[in-house]
DNA sequence: CATGTTTATGCTTCTATACGCATAAACCTT
DNA sequence: AAGGTTTATGCGTATAGAAGCATAAACATG
């Protein structure tokens, strides 16, 4: 398959694009991901092992945490396309969620996006997140 | 469904993606992408609804044919996708492509892009693009 | 009106994918 | 080693999409 389908057939999918959408705000790990969606577990983990296969999303594990990011590729093809992600996704689910990881991440959700705010953050757990669900 | 996620389903599709590259050449009627594609007719008919319900593309009758052509919209959001769209569209089966649609228009296709030469140029039928067939 | 050209659609079949549930796997802390 | 947290995966089911075949519909010309 050509890179291009390949692209396409990953975001070809509300929930894969909404995940797309949180992680313009940095890494990020599943839990959070999974709170903001408001999935299953084993629903987040395939639709990011799908965003991983089709090369758009990278992570890297630190502790039995996995930390999700967009892939910065230099290749012209790929840079076009994220920028037209960044315009395209604002209105709706992607605001609403947006504003919901906001607001999770000043209570204490695990993902940071600076990492070098790791060490002076409180860590917070997934039971944390189930917490904050209404 | 938002705007994004409709075009990422029209566009998750390599059949559709190949007549989206095709139509950046110009406006194509149904049959002269058929013959490039290779398809049956009923598919690319129905490719070609699927695309017009996703907004990319839009058409117009002249007699028993109908021509297809990219939307111009003058949103930056299309436009960001269209560029990405013609930069990624470009090798493999794209190519390819295109050549065989340039070659099958000198050889005198249906499709012209420049609608002033309608009248000057002969009018070949599909029978006429069976015959290009190997 | 009869015939030919192009496009659309109803129907069926096949494949891909999405989801839930349960369980495994990887990693941590104590 | 034991128990807890996060992530991955096997399995079954439901649904969407793709393709082929036959037929209808829209339009033209003679």
């Amino acid at each position: 398959m050509s890179n291009v389908e390949i692209y396409f057939k990953g975001l070809a999918d509300l929930s894969r694009l909404r995940i797309i959408n949180l992680l313009f705000t940095g890494e990020l790990c599943g839990c959070d991901i999974q709170y903001v969606l408001g999935a299953s577990q084993s629903n987040i983990s395939r639709h990011l092992t799908y965003l991983k296969r089709s090369g758009l999303v990278a992570d890297r594990r630190a502790g039995y945490r996995i930390y999700y990011r967009l892939v910065r590729d230099s290749k012209t093809e790929l840079k076009s396309l994220m920028g037209y992600l960044r315009l395209a996704l604002k209105d709706g689910v992607f605001a609403t969620d947006k504003k919901k990881l906001k607001q999770a991440i000043r209570n204490g959700a695990c993902s940071v996006s600076d990492s070098s705010l790791v060490a002076s953050r409180p860590m917070r757990t997934m039971a944390a997140n189930r917490e904050r669900l209404p």
